[in-house]
DNA sequence: GCTCTAATTATGCAAGCGTATAAATACTGG
DNA sequence: CCAGTATTTATACGCTTGCATAATTAGAGC
C-alpha cells in the first residue's frame, strides 16, 4: 500500500552503473513496445520506477540517453553472437556455422530489436555521432565475419587472401542481414530455423564449401 | 517581394491529386532530412508552400499522410525495379540478373530511400495499418522475385519446383536486401558497381546457375 | 548520532505538437 | 458577371514534450 496521500516518493540511492543500466533497460522496452516515438522522458522515467528529473541527473540531454540505448543493443546483439562462438567447435566451419546460426534465431532475431535498430538508423543520418556509432558496429561485425570466413576456406584447402575474403565477407554479410530482416520482419511465415538452413545453405554456395562438420557425430 | 504586411497568403486551387503528390513529397522531403521526428505538420506543410490546415482537408489525420508516403516510397522503388525489366532482354537469365542490377543501383540504392524505409519501419510494429502495408509490399516484391528465379532455372534446365524455388526466392531476398542496406548505409567503401557484381556472383553461386547472356563459360 | 553532500523528487515553464473550426477566397457553371 | 461551392487560410485550443530549478532526503563518513 501507499505510504500517504500527499507524500512524497519515498527512494533508495543506487549506484551510478545500477541507474544507468535501468534506465537504459527502461528507455528499450519503450521503444521496443510503442516505437521511438513511444521513449518520452516521462514515460522511461515511469518504467525505471522514478521521476523524470532524475535523467537529466545521468545524461545531459535526451538524445544521449537514446544513443546510449543504441549502442547497448548493438553490443548486446553483438556479444550474444560471440558468445556462441565461445560454446562452440573449434573447427572454423563448425565456428561460421555456429556464428550464423546464432544471428538467425533468437534471441538476436527479434522484431523488438528491429524496430530499435531501424529507430536509430532513422536518425543515423541527422546525427554525425550516431552516424560514427553505427558505422563502428557495423564494421566490427563485417571484420569478424572476414576472419571466420578466412578460417573456413583456409580449413577447407581453399585459397584465402584478402580480396577474396573481403568479397567474401560482404555478400556473407548480406546474407545474414537480409535474412535477419526477413526473419524480424515477419518471423511467422517461416518454419523453425528455416531461415537459418537457408542461410547456412545459401552460404556454402557462395564460399563452395560444406560447413558441416560430417567427419563427427550424428 | 510579399504583397502585403497584414495580408491573407495568396493561393491557387490545384487538384487532389496534384495536391496529395506535393504533400506527400514534401512529407518524404521532411523525413529524409531529419527523420521521422522532422516530418511534424508544420514542417510539411511549409514545404509544401500551405498552411498545416490544408493537410487535414486531404488526410484525416497525420498519420494517414505518413502511411500514404511510406506506401508512395515502397511503390516508387518497385516500379523502379520493374521498369528495369520492361527495357531489359526477354533472355530469362539477363532479366533476373536486371532486376539485381537495378535494385543495387542508383536510384533505389540511396540513403535517402534507406532513411525513409528505416523511419517508417519503426512504426510497423507498432501500427498494425502500416504493418499490413509493409507485408504487402514486402511479400510483392519477393514474388515477383520467385517468378523472375523460375523463369531463369527454367531457361537453365533445372529442376525448378515451388518448395526449391521459394527457398531461393528467399534467400535472393536477402541478398538483395542485404547489399542494399550495405550500400546505403556505407555506399562510399564500396566501388562503382561492386554490390551490383557481388550479389549477381552471390546469387550465380545460390542458384548453381550462370545469369550473363555469354555464350556460356566465363 | 550528526553532518554534509550527492542523489532524488517536485514543480513549473516555454515551445511545439496534432487537431478542430470558422472565416476568406479562387474557381466553376450558369 | 454573378452566385455558389470546394478549396484554402487563419486562429485557437488542449495536450505533451524536453528541460530547468528549487526543495527534499538517503546514506556515507566521522
Amino acid at each position: 500500500m501507499k505510504t500517504q496521500s500527499a507524500t512524497r516518493k519515498s527512494f533508495r540511492r543506487e549506484g551510478e552503473d545500477k541507474r544507468r543500466e535501468d534506465l537504459i533497460a527502461a528507455t528499450l522496452q519503450c521503444v521496443a513496445e510503442r516505437g521511438l516515438a513511444g521513449a518520452t522522458v516521462r514515460e522511461i522515467a515511469l518504467r525505471a520506477d522514478v521521476t523524470p528529473g532524475l535523467i537529466r541527473y545521468y545524461f545531459p540531454a535526451k538524445d544521449d540517453l537514446i544513443g546510449a540505448a543504441y549502442r547497448a543493443v548493438m553490443s548486446r546483439m553483438t556479444v550474444q553472437a560471440s558468445d556462441a562462438l565461445k560454446n562452440a567447435d573449434t573447427d572454423p566451419r563448425a565456428r561460421l556455422s555456429a556464428f550464423v546460426t546464432a544471428n538467425l534465431g533468437a534471441p538476436i532475431m527479434d522484431p523488438h530489436n528491429l524496430s530499435l535498430w531501424a529507430g536509430f538508423i532513422g536518425l543515423v543520418h541527422a546525427d554525425p555521432a550516431m552516424a560514427a556509432a553505427h558505422r563502428d558496429g557495423y564494421l566490427g561485425f563485417r571484420d569478424e565475419l572476414e576472419a571466420l570466413i578466412r578460417d573456413a576456406l583456409f580449413s577447407a584447402g581453399k585459397p584465402a587472401d584478402g580480396s577474396v575474403t573481403r568479397r567474401h565477407a560482404i555478400a556473407v554479410n548480406a546474407i545474414i542481414d537480409g535474412l535477419w530482416l526477413e526473419g524480424c520482419l515477419a518471423g511467422d511465415i517461416f518454419a523453425d530455423g528455416e531461415l537459418a538452413e537457408t542461410g547456412i545453405a545459401a552460404i556454402e554456395a557462395v564460399l563452395g564449401i560444406s560447413l558441416s562438420t560430417k567427419g563427427g557425430a550424428k
